[in-house]
DNA sequence: ATATCCAGGATATAAAATATCCATGAATAT
DNA sequence: ATATTCATGGATATTTTATATCCTGGATAT
């Protein structure tokens, strides 16, 4: 029963990610440096957060990383499940017919009693991940952080952040 | 994010031994047939759930384990914390100051946010599991799953279990 | 063209879960 | 007392998973 390291870099790279105005985007080593990750295994999370549909990617040079979509619609539990995968943490084993007196499968038609305990206390867990919005986590900290670790969190993706071309608009 | 398969067969196992009767004990050796596992595996597993307080364990011959308490007052949190450990699954590692441009600690005396929430979740997930008694379980299972099912765990267990002197009366 | 950046595969290393074995000691039957 | 049964706990091997790195290829802005 523990997550994996990549969940607690995913979220706080969202979180990071929440920041960047606009299209513009935010290169995966630049978010690997702020959080002294190594940049290589960092763009694994990356990409997996990408494949869920929860980021975007943008190739080539003012490339980087954006969010998919609005901070409202990002929970916490998306991006668990894109990092750990989907199956549950309790899968039953069904070892209650691995003895030595198997009988016939009908008997074990209806389903493990205990498996049903564990899957709704997953199901609890999940319905608490999936009401903490990637907004109410933003919001929070900018609200209750201190003051210092705001202002330099902000200051690092400006210094970091790459605004998209609107359209191909080089001012003329 | 996942549960080790102790946990399936320590649950298991409580579940059979709710079925002796008295004082008497099942050996660790025939609940490791039942569910077709590696006695020496098991055995690991259920010295966890002794160490917890959980199960009783008697050496000897005519030994073996049994439940330290009423069925009602073991839940599946109790079984699961025994196996896994009561370390929580999400663990922050504060990768928010491991960047290189670190602020004076004093900047990070509040909690991380991400943590918090994350935190929150696990505790719906341990108060659902707390809420599971194994006598619930147990009840379920004679109620609602196949009567030969359950007949075939009572005979197993008729079987095996072993019946435990009263007191020392060897009788005179 | 060139430089930058992501995608994805291959691979190496580290850590944890799973599984087995053996020596020890406790309790009991004879 | 002695032998037997069985849990205990340590040591260890095997397998799986997580962590981490590297490299090739493709996309794109300059």
């Amino acid at each position: 029963m523990k997550l994996s390291e990549g969940v607690e870099a995913a979220i706080h790279c969202a979180a990071m990610l929440a920041g960047v105005e606009g299209q513009g985007t935010l290169p995966g080593a630049a978010m690997a440096e702020a959080f002294g990750l190594s940049p290589s295994y960092l763009l694994k999370h990356l990409n997996a957060l990408t494949a869920a549909g929860i980021l975007e990617s943008v190739p080539g040079p003012a490339g980087g990383y954006r969010l998919a979509r609005a901070t409202e619609r990002i929970t916490l539990l998306d991006i668990v499940l894109a990092i750990e995968g989907r199956d549950p943490a309790f899968r039953c084993g069904e070892i209650r017919q691995c003895g030595p007196a198997r009988l016939d499968a009908s008997a074990y038609a209806k389903p493990c009693g205990i498996n049903v305990a564990m899957q709704k206390a997953e199901r609890a867990y999940r319905a608490a991940l999936a009401e903490a919005r990637l907004s109410d986590i933003v919001a929070k900290h900018m609200r209750d952080a201190d003051p210092r670790s705001v202002a330099a969190n902000r200051a690092f993706v400006e210094r970091h952040q790459r605004p998209q071309k609107s359209t191909k608009q080089t001012e003329r």
